[in-house]
DNA sequence: CCACGGATGCGCT
DNA sequence: GCGCATCCGTGGA
């Protein structure tokens, strides 16, 4: 924790317009705001550390690089949607961004948890704070996120939206994504610089 | 109907 | 740091 870093209150829902620009940019400004879901009817959530910009164009790791299909539709579709895909029998959550027809996306990899600790526990089945949010799969299950919400519009205050609230954080890192096995080369990984509650090796954060 | 991908995570070492 | 268990949804047959 860095002493320069504010606290912001708001409980402005984020809309599309925060959305509808360059995932690079959203993916940066992610970090330090809210995600909640009330998603199997408990508030669950925390505070977004860690997140990947997968890019519309000259990105061969984004799913939406070759071709709009069943599974990718909702990437290309407009801003301020989810797109929710399964992985290895579990799921990962992105944000859609851009205008619609651009296939590109945030993929939210940490959080630090702060609503719904105890249920987050009971559906990790682990009691490690460490380990109830880090990493996108994980975060997923703690948050109760599932293929249904897939598709889903994220700026009202239904099943899953990101607010304001949260904390500034001056110091960041700009890292490769974990996990693509192309691209390799551009920085789109996004942390919170020596967050505890970020995914990855501590040389990654 | 079925083969297979997949932006993972856990459990070893 | 690495191997592999795990399984849903897709799309081709």
């Amino acid at each position: 924790m860095n002493e320069c870093n504010s606290i912001r209150s708001s409980n402005r829902v984020l809309q599309q317009e925060f959305y509808s620009r360059e995932p690079k940019i959203v993916a940066r400004e992610l970090l330090g705001k809210t995600l909640i879901s009330t998603s199997g009817g408990k508030k669950t959530g925390g505070l977004i550390v860690e997140t990947e910009a997968y890019l519309s164009k000259g990105d061969s790791a984004c799913h939406g690089y070759h071709r709009q299909t069943t599974k990718n539709s909702s990437m290309f579709g407009p801003a301020g949607y989810a797109y929710v895909y399964p992985i290895h029998a579990k799921y990962c959550f992105n944000t859609v961004t851009e205008e619609p027809g651009k296939p590109s996306a945030v993929l939210i990899r940490a959080l630090q948890p702060i609503f719904g600790i105890e249920e987050m526990e009971r559906r990790r089945k682990t009691n490690e704070l460490l380990n109830l949010c880090s990493g996108p799969s994980k975060l997923c299950q703690a948050l109760g996120i599932g293929r249904y919400i897939d598709g889903r519009n994220l700026t009202s205050k239904r099943k899953v939206w990101i607010i304001e609230d949260g904390t500034n954080y001056q110091a960041t890192k700009a890292t490769a994504r974990i996990g693509v096995t192309s691209a390799k080369n551009l920085k789109l990984r996004f942390v919170v610089k020596s967050s505890e509650f970020a995914s990855g090796p501590k040389y990654l954060r």
